[in-house]
Formats: C-alpha cells, structure tokens, sequence
RNA sequence: GGCGGCGUAGCUCAGUUGGUCAGAGCACACGGCUCAUAAUCGUGUGGUCGUCGGUUCGAGUCCGACCGCCGCUACCA
C-alpha cells in the first residue's frame, strides 16, 4: 500500500491531439490502473496548457477568444481520452481559477524569497516559437523553424534565478539516483546542468493572455512558468495545504524527451526556490518515429488516435503502444506492425484461446466452467507471470509486464495442445484442464487489465465471474486457485477479430 | 565545435558488474492437431553483435579511432 500520483505532460491547445499526447497518456493510465489493482491510493492528472501567444495567435486567425479557442481544444482532448479509456481523476486546465490562484501564490512566495528580480531581456523573437533567437540562429534573416522574419523585441521581464541552484540540482540528482528514470535520460539531465543553468525569464508584458504576475500586474507569466506549476495546483498547492502534503511529493510524472529540461531542471529548482521537494520521479520516455523520423507537429505527419481506434478497437491501440514501444528509447511506429502484434497477441494468443476454452467448456460442459487443479502445472507459470508483471509495472516497463502476461497465455495454449481436452470423456481429468485454462483467463484479465481494461472485463464477464476485474486486489487476488467453478462461460464473437 | 545517445537475426527489440551472451517475439520452412478467429502446438533456417585496432587467458559486453543515424547546445508545449 502507498501513494501514486502520476501526471501527463498538459498538453497545448493549440494543437489536437495525435499519437504522441495518446502514448504518453496511455502509459500514465496504465500505471494509474496497475497502482490500483495493487492498492495504493491513486490520483492520476491529465489537462490542458492554454496561456501563451500562440494560443492567442491561433485564435486571432479562427476569429475567437483565447478562451472560447482553448474550451474547444481541451474538449478535444477530453473526447480522445474518452475514446482511449483513459481514466484520469482530474482534468486540469491553466485556466482555471484554481490555477491563478496557486500560481500567484507560487510566484509571490518565490518573489519573497528573493529568486525572482526584474531584468531586461531583448532579442530577436519569432512569435510563432515563441521564442527569442540569435543572429546565428536565423536563415535568411528569418526564423529557422518557420521561415518567417523575426521582430526586435525588447522588454522587461522578471527572471527566475534558475543560476542559483545548479549545486543544488547537482546534490539534489546525487542523493536521489533515481529521480529520472531511465538512467539515460538522467545522465543527459546532469548534462544540462553542468554545462551552466542562467537564470530565465518567466514573465511577458508583450501579451495579456497569462496568469498576471501578482505584484506587477501588467506582467503576465511565461506560459512555461506557470504550465509546470499545474502538478502541484491540481492536489491542493495554494488551496489546501493537507492535500497537497498527502500527494506531494509522491508525484510521478511521465513525459516525453522534448521536455526534459523543464521537468528535470526547471521544475526541480522551481520547487524548492518554493520550498517544496521535487516529485519522486520522472519517467522521460522517447519518441515515436514513424519511417525513422520524428513525429513532428510542424511536418504534421501525424495520425489521428481515433482513426487506429477505429481499426484496432481502444484495447488494440492501447496494447501496441504499451507493449511494442520500450519506456526510454526511441520506438519504430507503423501501421503494419501494428497489425502484426494485434494479430499474433491480441487475436490469436489471447482472442483465440478464449474462444476455444468457450467452445470446449461448451461442448463437453454444457458451458458450466470447473474449477481448476490445486495442483495444476500451470499454477507456476501464472506465478511467474505475476511477480514479473509486478515488476515490469513497478519499473515502468510496460512491455515487460506485457510480455510476461503473453508468456502464460501462451502456456495456456501449450497446456491444452498437450491434454486435448476436446478429445476427452467427461469427468475430472477434462474438468482440472478446462477449470486450468479458465483460471489461466481469470488471472491474465487481472494482469493485461491495465493495458486493455475492456477486454480484460469482457474475459471476465464471459467466463462467468462477477464484478470487474477492478475490483479485485493484486497479488491476493491473482493467486492460483480464484476461480471457483460452476459459473456460466459464454462463448461469444471474436474479441479481437483478426486484421 | 561541445556534450548525450544509438548502430545485435528479414522486422521490432532483450542482452546486470567481460567468461553457455549469441537470445525473444514476429515473419519464413517443415511436422503435429482440428477445440478455436486459416487460429494452436512442436522443430528448424537465419546474425563475422556498424568498421578497424587495442587491453585480456577470454569482449556485443572495457579502451581508442573511424563510419552512419539522432538528440541537446542555454526562454522554441
């Protein structure tokens, strides 16, 4: 028993969502899922980023408000999760007041204590980066990423003192090796902080679209500043202290390695200039590349979640994610892979051995499942399977904990080719390899369900049990020997129909 | 330029501190089975572990150089 908190990037809405939002997203819900089923007291946040120019721009151009621009976007994202199965106990969005008011308490607190102070900033600034660049920077005398000229800009700004605390950081990663997993992505972290943090700047007057800066109110905080803040407003910071001191510091975040820097430098140093500890961890994962290259959101080679919904089902998207992608590095994207996993795990190892378990059961039971044997062969495997899918989800590897459940699946199968139940008379002998096989179901639907909650339920309600999967409770509840026999097993269409 | 990282069977990838480490799944071939979603089970083909050197009794596994790919390089959700 113990505490989750597992976080998503908040995602900008100035963008709908792809692929890549939808595998960060997954992951986090399976590992909310999995927290669940052992147990722990778990809070798992998604939102939405909605301050910045570009947001402010996006919706100039479609004739809206930054706010009727972000309501629209956020619901987008809110419709795909709920496409995706994705079971967050809060939606967080920057704009809410709850927000404001954490953030301005943030920054007031930071501002006392001295670690934020007025400086000048001028440059040469690209609007739809939103970001400032160098004479070296710029192609052409344009910016480099879009092409289009820059403008001068100079103005005041109020800078975190990010300089402050690179000892810190440093001592802060020495005392806490596993703060950002894999180790990879932690070795380029210290990169970045030893080459030299310089303090940044963390408000704008150029644009009213943002928290105001509450002792200065014609400034407005850098959307960067005030996006991170969002995992601490959403347990209480600000509002109230006893929540947010039971979820904080048991924060998880998940992201991806584009933001590292402000997950694993920014966000760390920002809290404790606050006085607050950093999370537990971040899980800095890779991306999808798709041919080899990088799914970018400006080349927009990107595929929509509900079209490979549409095609592989809410399980058949979550499961190719979860297990064909490895945590932390880089993963190889395609529509052909996909169908080669879906059809090798999803139909033909797990779909079909719950068809042909049904059918058996039906013909030779008269579609009343037995009990499995005490002392089954089988009952090793499924021990093996789940401690290491136990360990798989604890580490953060999905595609460990899959493959592991798979490796039983198979087992199951193995074990029927084996005694050819569909040969046998009626009796105790056919009933202990049928009741085996049904337990082998039974126990697989408790460990796949965090990576496909639908399915994981429809194996449930069709070898007859009551209740959901969810309800059960890990390791207790996926020991040899849980199903009890004498329950109706339904045989029923395909659950994953092969592509 | 500087600092990460990566390059292992056709494909996607595993391979702690050097000594069954040459592996898994998929694909492919052959065989079995027919309960099942042309599914399943068994067996097998297949790689000089990017290249060249070095350390070592012994190196995908350590060191150096090189080739190829990629990320970051200091406000780009």
């Amino acid at each position: 028993m113990g505490r989750f908190y597992v976080t998503t990037p908040i995602y900008y809405v100035n963008d709908a969502p792809h692929i890549g939002h939808a595998y960060s997203t997954v992951i986090a819900d399976a590992l909310a899922r999995w927290h669940r089923l052992v147990g722990d007291e778990t809070h798992f946040l998604t939102g939405t980023d909605e301050h910045g120019l570009k947001v402010q721009r996006a919706a100039e151009e479609r004739g809206l408000t930054p706010k009727e621009m972000a309501d629209q976007t956020s619901e987008r994202f809110k419709d795909a999760w709920r496409l995706l199965d994705i079971s967050y106990d809060d939606f967080i969005r920057t704009t809410e007041p709850r927000h404001y008011a954490a953030t301005q308490q943030w920054l007031q607190k930071v501002y006392d204590n001295g670690d934020i102070e007025l400086g000048t900033y001028e440059g040469l600034y690209c609007v739809s980066c939103e970001a400032y660049y160098t004479e070296g920077d710029l192609v052409n005398g344009n910016c480099p990423i879009h092409g289009r000229p820059v403008e001068l800009v100079k103005e005041d700004n109020y800078f975190f003192k990010l300089s402050r605390y690179q000892q810190r950081l440093l001592d802060w990663y020495e005392s806490h090796p596993d703060f950002v997993l894999p180790e990879g992505k932690r070795n380029e972290a210290l990169g970045i902080i030893r080459q030299g943090l310089q303090d940044f700047s963390i408000s704008r007057t150029s644009i009213s679209w943002g928290v105001p800066i509450p002792w200065d109110p014609k400034h407005v905080t850098y959307v960067w500043y005030d996006a991170l803040i969002n995992y601490a407003t959403a347990v209480g910071y600000g509002s109230d202290p006893e929540r947010f001191a039971t979820w904080w510091p048991a924060a998880h975040h998940i992201i991806g390695k584009d933001i590292l820097r402000f997950h694993c430098v920014y966000w760390p140093a920002m809290l404790m200039a606050a006085g607050i500890d950093p999370p537990q961890h971040v899980y800095v994962h890779g991306y999808l590349l798709i041919g080899g290259e990088k799914m970018s959101k400006t080349k927009l080679n990107q595929i929509a979640p509900a079209d490979l919904v549409a095609d592989f089902g809410v399980d058949g998207f979550r499961y190719h994610f979860l297990r064909d992608t490895p945590f932390g590095p880089d993963g190889e994207f395609s529509y052909e892979g996909m169908v080669a996993r879906y059809n090798a795990d999803l139909a033909n190892n797990l779909g079909n051995l719950l068809s042909r378990v049904a059918t058996v059961v039906d013909k030779k039971c008269g579609g009343v499942g037995p009990a499995p044997s005490a002392d089954s062969p089988l009952a090793a495997a499924a021990a093996t399977a789940s401690h290491a899918a136990a360990a798989g989800w604890a580490a953060v590897q999905p595609h460990e904990a899959l493959d592991a459940t798979w490796r039983l699946i198979r087992e199951a199968n193995a074990h029927l080719e084996a005694h050819e139940p569909w040969k046998m008379e009626p009796g105790p002998a056919l009933e202990a390899v049928l009741g085996d096989a049904l337990e082998v179901l039974r126990i697989v639907a408790l460990l796949a369900s965090p990576a496909v909650p639908a399915a994981a339920a429809e194996i449930w309600r069709r070898i007859g049990l009551p209740g959901r999967p969810e309800d059960q409770r890990l390791p207790a509840g996926a020991a040899w020997g849980g199903y009890p026999g004498g329950l109706p097993v339904e045989k029923g269409a395909p659950l994953f129909p092969r592509k």
